[in-house]
DNA sequence: TAGCCGGGTGTGTGCGCACACACTTGCGAT
DNA sequence: ATCGCAAGTGTGTGCGCACACACCCGGCTA
C-alpha cells in the first residue's frame, strides 16, 4: 500500500523526482518567479517524462481564478440560426463554470454594420480573458484583433476564418466546399441545360456577404465542372415583405421558363419556399442552408429538397471550450482551423438533426 | 472583509445557519448516519432556503470515489467501424478522468455469437459501477442487463436500442429510418422498375442482425411508399472471397438485368463497391452504411454514390459520459431514447465529416 | 562589519468537501 | 455504581493545487 499505488501523477511526485520542492515545480509550471537553470531543466525534464497532466479540479478549486469570455455574436430571435449557436455557447457555459469560468455575450444586428462598430467600441471599455468572434463583418475584425492581440486576449473565430490574425482556432466550414455541397445536391436532379434562380437578401449593411460569396464560388465551381449550360438568374429579394418577393419572381419565373432550380447562400430559402409552395410550383427545386424552424418545415413538406447545415451548436461549443482549455490548462487546440462537417438534411433524417447538440 | 462575502454557500455555512457541526450537515446531504427529527428538519429547511447547491469539483477531489465503466464492445482493427466508436471512447476516458472515472474496454468477435457470451461470463466476476453495452447480440444482452439491475449497475446502450430493459439511456440512431435515408439516396436516382441487389455477409454467428433487419425494414417501406415496383435480390457474399462474390454477383447480374440498384446494411459495402468498380458497372448505384476507411475510399472514387452514418464517436463518447454523470453528479441523461442524427456523405462532403469527432 | 539586495528555495495554509474517528449523552442491564 | 450500547454529534485530516510568506546565501555598498 505505499504511495507508488498512486496511478496519477501529482505534483509532489514530480517534486520529489526531480529533488526540490514542491514550489519549485510550481514556479516551472506556472513559469513565475526564478528557477536556476539546473532545476529548470531537470523539472522540465521530469515533467515531460512522465507527460505530467494538472488535475484541473484541485487546481481551479485551489486558484479560485475567475476567467471571464466575451462572446461576440448576432442578436437572434428563436427558432432563427444564430440560436442554435446560442445553444452550443449555453452548454459550454454550464461545462466551463465548473473551472470557474464565466461568459459573456455581447450581441449585434447581423444587418446593421454600425451596431458592431459600436458593439466594438463597447468592448474596447469591457475587460475579459478571451473572445468567441463571429466574423460576420469581416473588415472590422481583423482590425479589432489587433487590438486584442496587443491586450493579450486570445480569440477564437466561428463562422467564417479571416487569414492574416492571430486566432487561436477557427470554428465553422470550409464555404467553399459548402457551396459545392448545394450544387451537387440541386444539380443531381436537373438537366444540364436548366436554369437556376439565386435568392439574395438586400438589406442595409451587407451581412454575411464573406460566406455567402464563398458559397457562389463553389456553387458555380461545381456546376462548371459538371457541364452545366444553364444560367443563374438572381432575384433581390426581401426579408418580410411577402408581396414585393412575390412580384420580383412571378417577373423572373415568366420571363425564363428554363428555370428548374433554385438556391439561396443564406439561411432565407424559406422566402423562396413560401413562394414555390403559394404558387404550387413542385416543377423548382430547391436546396438551401441552415436548419431553422421555417427552413425545417418547408423540407418536412417537400418543398425544400434538401438543406446544407454547419453545425451551428458545435461551432458555439468548440468555440468555447478552446479558450476554456487554452487559459485553464494552457493548451492549445490540436488544430487552428476546425473545418467541421458539411452536413446534408433531407426530409428523411432531419427530424434528428438536432439530437446531438455538441 | 467579513465572510458574508462569499457568493457560494458552503456547507460550513449551512452548518452555522443550522447551529450544528460541518459532519451533521454532510450526514444529512449524504443521508448517512444518524440525525435527530429537529436537526434533519431545519438542516433540510436551511438548505432548501438559501438552494444549497454542492461543489462538485471540491466534492470529486475530496471524495477520490473512483468509478470504473466497463465499455463492452466489438474488437476492431484500424479504419473499421469500431474504431471510430473507440475514438469517442478515448475521448470521453480523457475527459472523465478528471472526475476519477476510468474505463476499462471488454472485447467480443462480432462475428461469434460464443465470444459474447464468454465476455458475459468474464463480467459476472468482474466488477465496475456503470457499463456501456454495444447491443449486436440482442437476445444475450436483454438478460445481462437483469443481472446488472441486481447488482445495481446502470448502464447504457449504444448501437440499436432495446426495450424493456432499464438502460438509462440509449445513444445510436433509429435503424428504421435510417434504412429510409438509405433508400432514398439511391431511388432518387433511380427508375421506379429498376431491381435493387442487397449485399449480405453470411457469418458463423449472425451478428448485427437486429440493426440490419430494422434498416431492412425501413428500406422496403420507403420504397413501397414511393412506388417502387422492382425487385430486391439478396447477394449472399463472404467477407474475404473476392474470388467467390465475384461469381455470386456476376451470376445475379447477369440473371437480372434490369439490376440498377446496390445496397447492403452494415458497413461492408465496399465489397459491392470492389465488385462493380472491376467490372465498370457505372450504371448500377450503390449505398451503404458507415465511414470506414475503405468506403470512404470508394465514396471518394465515384463507386459509391452515398454512405449514410451514424457518428460513432459521438455514441462513444455521450455514452461514457451519461454514465460519468450519472455516477459523479447523480444526474440523468436529459433523454432516455438519444436517437442521434442519420448522416449523409456524399463525395462532396465527405472529407470534412471526421473532423468534429464529439 | 553591518546592512542590503536579489536570485533561488522551501514551508505552510486553505480552497469545499468527504469521511474516519472520537466523542457525548441517556438509558437499561449487571 | 459500573458498564455496555445506541443514537446523535463534532473534530480533524487530506484530496492536488496555488500562492503568500519566510528563508538562505552570496556579493555588494556604506
Amino acid at each position: 500500500m505505499s504511495d507508488n499505488e498512486h496511478t496519477t501523477v501529482r505534483i509532489v511526485d514530480i517534486a520529489r523526482m526531480a529533488g526540490v520542492s514542491v514550489a519549485t515545480v510550481d514556479r516551472v509550471i506556472h513559469n513565475r518567479g526564478k528557477v536556476s537553470e539546473e532545476n529548470l531543466a531537470r523539472i522540465n525534464e521530469v515533467l515531460h517524462e512522465v507527460n505530467y497532466r494538472p488535475n484541473l479540479i484541485a487546481r481551479s478549486l485551489a486558484s479560485g481564478r475567475q476567467y471571464t469570455l466575451a462572446v461576440v455574436m448576432p442578436r437572434f430571435a428563436q427558432g432563427e440560426y444564430w440560436a442554435d449557436f446560442d445553444a452550443g455557447i449555453v452548454r459550454a457555459e454550464a461545462e466551463a463554470r465548473r473551472y470557474n469560468v464565466a461568459v459573456r455575450k455581447f450581441f449585434f444586428d447581423q444587418y446593421d454594420r454600425s451596431s458592431f462598430e459600436k458593439l466594438l467600441a463597447t468592448l474596447r471599455g469591457e475587460t475579459f480573458d478571451g473572445a468567441v468572434l463571429a466574423t460576420l463583418f469581416a473588415e472590422m475584425v481583423s482590425p479589432f484583433t489587433r487590438e486584442l492581440d496587443e491586450r493579450g486576449v486570445p480569440y477564437v473565430f466561428v463562422d467564417s476564418n479571416l487569414p492574416g490574425c492571430n486566432q487561436l482556432a477557427y470554428f465553422g466550414t470550409s464555404s467553399f466546399d459548402a457551396g459545392a455541397v448545394a450544387a451537387r445536391l440541386l444539380y443531381d436532379r436537373l438537366d444540364p441545360g436548366s436554369d437556376i434562380v439565386v435568392g439574395r437578401i438586400i438589406h442595409r449593411g451587407d451581412a454575411g456577404s464573406n460566406q455567402c460569396r464563398s458559397r457562389e464560388e463553389g456553387f458555380r465551381s461545381y456546376l462548371q465542372q459538371q457541364g452545366f449550360r444553364g444560367k443563374l438568374h438572381y432575384a433581390a429579394l426581401r426579408l418580410d415583405d411577402e408581396a414585393y418577393n412575390r412580384e420580383v419572381l412571378d417577373d423572373l419565373l415568366l420571363k425564363h421558363r428554363a428555370i428548374a432550380g433554385a438556391v439561396t447562400f443564406n439561411s432565407t430559402c424559406y422566402i423562396l419556399a413560401g413562394y414555390l409552395a403559394a404558387r404550387r410550383r413542385t416543377d423548382v427545386r430547391l436546396v438551401g442552408y441552415d436548419v431553422i424552424r421555417r427552413n425545417g418545415q418547408m423540407l418536412d413538406e417537400g418543398v425544400v429538397t434538401a438543406l446544407v447545415a454547419q453545425r451551428p451548436e458545435a461551432q458555439g461549443y468548440r468555440g468555447v471550450m478552446a479558450l476554456c482549455e487554452w487559459l485553464v490548462e494552457g493548451r492549445r487546440p490540436d488544430t487552428a482551423e476546425n473545418n467541421m462537417p458539411i452536413d446534408i438534411l433531407l426530409k428523411e433524417n432531419i427530424r434528428y438533426y438536432k439530437n446531438n447538440l455538441i
